[in-house]
DNA sequence: TCTGTTTGGTTGACGTTTCAACCACTTACT
DNA sequence: AGTAAGTGGTTGAAACGTCAACCAAACAGA
């Protein structure tokens, strides 16, 4: 039996100028790229995110529930993303015919040539915001630590 | 005259392997943080920051415009928030005398035990979400990283 | 087969963020 | 002093996300 910290575990001086470079990094950063899209291309990057998945699926086409957790969105805000995508001629809902339940989203031709021009925006963004920023060597821990994260709070739920 | 490259910077896999662990690492880590925050203490990470700052500020007390530079918020966001925790007794607002525009936000003593009992949970948070899962030399990556990062998004606005 | 449970997905109400328009005060210029 | 431009802050509506409740299909066990 290990012994299990009670106490908070306060963070020092250095760690909290980290935590708090993290926080305002990820807020100014996530908004310059939503913003990016969003005036450039009318998408928000929920939105590009979900039509990345899609482009890349098997017959552009995945189900629901799958979408939701490539991209950790909860279910029903991929069922109002969708709603809206669909709305605007992006994607399209399908009837799954192994599950009755199931419903699949399609990229429509239009949604996929919305896409590629999006990606270029996109791209540009997070390599001149953040990769142009980043050393090799720093970056590659930015992926350890990440991946590290998502596997923490993805298993773990006891 | 330095030649900037005008086609699209295309990440190679590695990259996109980084950026979409950092994407979904990034949404997992906040939304955990988050409602962590708003179960235990009815405040969200927004509402959160916005506490912190308050409460290092001398007289706990910062104008409105400052408050919301420190969080990387909108100003129309600070307003609302602060409507909203103004409205629960936790902060206050207060006429400026130097500037007859001016508005400072004040956090009351209700709030300011609010923030001691929510600050357990935030940092007990961030330690085993974040820091737990970052050697000291990943993590200090991370810093230089996003250090650079609002460096880039905060100057360069031409 | 019947029943209880789990999973897939949607819905609508509510809370939060954004956006654009706006008012008021201050500052700089002439 | 008078005016144009900039800054500080708020407002209300629209867009978006969350939450809890819900329905329907699938599954597991008697």
């Amino acid at each position: 039996m290990t012994k299990i910290s009670t106490d908070t575990p306060w963070l020092d001086a250095e760690q909290q100028r980290i935590w708090r470079a993290f926080l305002g990094g990820v807020t100014v950063l996530m908004d310059q790229l939503d913003r990016d899209l969003r005036t450039k291309h009318g998408l928000s990057m929920g939105e590009y995110e979900i039509l990345v998945r899609l482009s890349e699926a098997p017959g552009r086409s995945i189900r629901m529930a799958e979408l939701a957790a490539a991209v950790s969105h909860s279910r029903s805000r991929v069922t109002h993303t969708i709603s809206r995508l669909e709305r605007a001629g992006i994607v399209e809902r399908a009837q799954c015919s192994e599950d009755g339940r199931g419903v699949s989203a399609l990229l429509t031709d239009h949604g996929f040539s919305v896409l590629e021009e999006a990606a270029h925006t996109h791209v540009r963004g997070v390599h001149d915001y953040l990769i142009e920023n980043a050393p090799t060597d720093d970056f590659a821990a930015l992926g350890r630590i990440m991946e590290r994260v998502i596997a923490t709070l993805n298993g773990q739920r006891f």
